[in-house]
DNA sequence: AGCGGGATTTTCT
DNA sequence: GAAAATCCCGCTT
């Protein structure tokens, strides 16, 4: 069991926005442990116009330049929390943003947190925070400890994987560098 | 079912 | 001072 192996981080920020799908994030809460899988990514470096990392280093996106496996997480839009896998050694501004989990296990703590049902529980990047309970607090923690792990397990075949254009966002947008499980009813929105 | 706009505050110019 | 890696509600078909 490798569970805890990131050495796939450090490599080429496509392949592991796909790679991350079908892994499991494992949130514990109150001894409450909420259990969820990646089902949707997006793939963001510094040479993309639409990266926070594009303009170079700052104090709000210095965690994306730190050493992979951390969790980059920023507020926005006034009310949102998003987060992200950060990828690339020290000094390189990478990172997979989660785009939308699907519920394995604590659905009703979660629904407690998002005061919703079903797929409008998980399927969107702000959605999967609220209902994990993701906040700045958790900005630049390690996701080999608690209270939030990363379980990295089986690649998928290629064929359970859809690639597309980009939602939500204003520059680069014909990039293709989403990429999400085919027919899983949690994807944010099929293309 | 699909479109349009408002919310709300941090961040960088 | 404007834009933002979004979400939700209400209005129209």
């Amino acid at each position: 069991m490798t569970k805890h192996d990131f050495e796939f981080l450090t490599g080429n920020v496509d392949s592991i926005a796909k790679r991350l799908l079908g892994c499991h994030l494992e949130r514990v809460i109150d001894d409450k442990k909420l259990l969820v899988k990646i089902v949707e990514t997006e793939a963001y470096d510094q040479s993309d116009a639409a990266s926070h990392t594009y303009n170079g280093r700052t104090v709000r996106n210095d965690v994306m330049f730190g050493r992979e496996g951390h969790l980059y997480v920023y507020f926005t839009y006034g009310k949102h929390y998003c987060c992200n896998i950060v990828t690339g050694k020290e000094g390189i501004g990478s990172a997979v943003l989660i785009r939308a989990v699907e519920p394995i296990q604590g659905e009703s703590e979660m629904k407690n947190f998002r005061q919703k049902d079903g797929a409008e529980l998980t399927n969107g990047p702000a959605k999967l925070c609220e209902a994990l309970h993701i906040n700045l607090q958790l900005n630049g923690h390690n996701l080999k400890n608690p209270p939030l792990k990363l379980i990295v397990r089986n690649v998928l075949g290629e064929n359970e994987i859809q690639i597309s254009k980009r939602i939500g966002i204003t520059k680069a947008i014909d990039l293709h560098r989403r990429f999400f499980i085919k027919d899983n009813p949690y994807v944010s929105k099929a293309m």
